[in-house]
DNA sequence: AACCGGACCTGTATGC
DNA sequence: TGCATACAGGTCCGGT
């Protein structure tokens, strides 16, 4: 479900609420040995007590940094969602566990009981989300094995390109290795490809640097674009507040029925399976040569 | 190493 | 209406 604006969009709507809140209690819901896989009591000592000192992104993980550098790692998998929330409202279905916390500062009544407290609330109808308890050591490990922030500074066309010339697979299947590059994934893969004019199953050994340049390029606009909307609601995903996005609008692609006319030439649009995902794409815009 | 297909889960839409 | 099937925003694992 969610991608990286997405992830963003949770953790900017999370971080005014959590940042300087302390954990005082981690409550079990329906399934919680499916997200979290340490044992329980490991899972609760580790995060009681802590405050968090903030609230970080990188790629589809978000990760809540205690003062003590120890970090613990969220991934939403397809269907998770990760509120806060009154501690009298009622979690609803597929609730697998909540953090209490007690707010660090002055919150809405809404949200925070008379002694400030807050529930963080994780729900996932699929289970595919995955919580872990990371060091500050084991959080370098993760971190080094995800490919770099497209919206970062470390993010190279020439060397992307390089390193895509060495592999064969589909561009779509390059730009969903989290490896290769973090937090891209099927929606945007598919907007960023419609953009740049390149077909979903082009080989990556085809492509030239102009090619891997406009990609790029098309990425980053479109990973912005869906950041300033809060985000693509196709159906599950809410950010931290429990409000829908508004991206779905403005995708061009991805979604589409195939037949529907390409917003910018009017033929219909192809959906093809590639890397094992539905690819939807315009084959006059996106040729395969 | 790189790549592919299947597994992991439930909910929803579609077709018969 | 009921049932079977296909499909969904992601990752991991085993086999080639």
């Amino acid at each position: 479900m969610p991608e990286l604006p997405e992830v963003e969009t949770i953790r900017r709507t999370l971080a005014p609420v959590l940042v300087g809140a302390r954990v005082t209690a981690a409550l079990r819901g329906a399934h919680p040995e499916d997200i979290v896989r340490d044992p329980w009591p490991v899972f609760l000592q580790g995060v009681r007590g802590r405050t968090v000192a903030a609230l970080e992104r990188r790629g589809k993980y978000l990760a809540l940094r205690f003062h003590d550098e120890t970090r613990l790692v969220v991934h939403l998998g397809m269907t998770g969602e990760l509120r806060a929330g009154h501690p009298a409202e009622l979690p609803g279905p597929h609730c697998h566990l909540a953090l209490v916390l007690r707010a660090g500062t002055a919150l809405p009544a809404t949200l925070v009981d008379h002694r400030r407290r807050f529930l963080l609330r994780y729900r996932d109808a699929r289970r595919f989300g995955r919580m872990l308890l990371l060091d500050a050591d084991g959080w370098e490990r993760f971190s080094r094995r995800l490919g770099p922030e497209p919206l970062g500074p470390g993010l190279d066309a020439r060397a992307f390109w390089q390193t895509l010339s060495r592999r064969r697979a589909p561009v779509k299947a390059a730009l969903l290795d989290q490896a290769l590059l973090a937090g891209v994934g099927n929606i945007y893969s598919d907007e960023a490809l419609f953009r740049a004019g390149i077909h979903p199953a082009r080989r990556c050994t085809t492509l030239s640097l102009a090619d891997v340049e406009r990609l790029l390029e098309a990425l980053r606009a479109v990973l912005e674009e869906a950041i300033a909307s809060a985000g693509t609601t196709i159906r599950d995903y809410r950010d931290g507040a429990g409000r829908a996005g508004s991206f779905q609008s403005r995708l061009a692609v991805y979604g589409k029925p195939p037949g529907t006319p390409c917003p910018h030439c009017g033929t219909g649009l192809q959906r093809i399976r590639v890397a094992g995902r539905s690819s939807t794409f315009c084959p006059r815009c996106q040729p395969l040569v």
